[in-house]
DNA sequence: GTCTATAGACTGATAGAC
DNA sequence: GTCTATCAGTCTATAGAC
């Protein structure tokens, strides 16, 4: 699944206006894209677009739901891994969405956007290929160390927040956070390079002080 | 400056037109707005919107300014208060935040895809009322706590980070946390209100453990 | 100040030539 | 498959009645 694709040189014409699509909706949201602004990124015909994905909003569909594959299900394999550990699998969840988010930088803020914009149409897609939370393994794992008494008893949910929130949030406020500061892009990812090391620190001492 | 104003009787036609732009721009983002829906939801016609704003995008302007002083400059005067020490500064700076977005939720995802959308244009804005960090006395205090050694010496910018992440980005996700863990307004508010207490405990564990 | 009616530009989508 | 030309609908903004 790509999203800053390299140049195919055999890609067909469908997945060459896909591409283009992807590009202009994640920069500019749904509502502010025009079919014409994908047809020119695209190197196509407007016509073109109708003829491949029958209307805007079709090809939209298709884009987002890939987006949300790479946002969430693409970290299942991570948390259902039995062979690693709870502290093992923070690391490799925050580590897997700051590379990923480098790559992609405005991912977060478009899919949150548009899942605001329509949380009822994007509910259906949400809950296609949902796993109950009992039968992750990532949980069972948490609950049997806090029986143990080796975790303190606090809300998981409070540390899922910490981790989404100490990795995505940056890029999501990155234009913000620039404007501010005054720091570059790569300034910026050299941060959030040395974030990867130092959130499963932070996190490890949030819990132990619990 | 109010977001979710009460309804007042005795507010002019220009004001009631504004608040009705502030509820529709803030929950659609400006390109999926029409200046119709504006027109429904203030009681008025479509006419007396460029009566008295010209343009849907000098409408948007002016709310636009009101949020950023609400969403940054509003801060400043717990940041410059030289009163408080800086673990106090850090614990306003977050009740202060968490209680303005319960009932604001969806400001800062407006505010943060806007000035994605628009970062040349907005930044003008940003630069206007613009304090230079090395006034701001919370950068003063720290530089003299770390060259005094209570703090250890990590770059501020992750911990404001930390900060500001942990609490604005649970309402930024707050549609995708919901759905997948099906938690509802009330119980995220509770959370929230939780997280006043826990953040700034969490932020000094980071602190010390580093 | 507030309304109705409408101008003028732009949008998504399609017909039809090649 | 790919293009040009164009339709029908919607948008912002304004003219003009009251």
């Amino acid at each position: 699944m790509k999203i800053q694709p390299e140049i195919e040189l055999n890609a067909t014409t469908e997945e060459k206006i896909k591409e283009a699509a992807r590009r202009v909706f994640t920069s500019k949201g749904y509502a502010a894209t025009r079919t014409r602004d994908i047809a020119e990124e695209s190197g196509y015909n407007l016509a073109l677009i109708n003829y491949y994905f029958r209307s805007k909003e079709k090809l939209f569909d298709i884009i987002m739901l890939e987006h949300l594959q790479l946002f969430i299900h693409s970290v299942m394999g991570i948390v259902n891994d039995p062979e690693t550990s709870v502290h093992e699998k923070i690391e490799l969840l925050i580590s897997h969405y700051i590379d990923m988010l480098i790559k992609n930088p405005d991912l977060p803020l478009f899919v949150l956007s548009e899942i605001n914009a329509n949380p009822v149409k994007l509910a259906a897609k949400l809950g296609f290929g949902h796993v109950e939370r009992g039968n992750i393994y990532l949980v069972k794992q948490w609950k049997e160390l806090t029986a143990a008494k080796i975790l303190p008893n606090v809300n998981p949910l409070h540390i899922l927040m910490n981790v989404l929130s100490m990795t995505i949030f940056p890029f999501v406020a990155s234009p913000l956070l620039r404007n501010r500061t005054g720091i570059s892009q790569e300034e910026f990812n050299k941060l959030m390079l040395e974030r990867k090391k130092l959130i499963p620190v932070w996190i490890n001492a949030m819990i132990t002080t619990s």
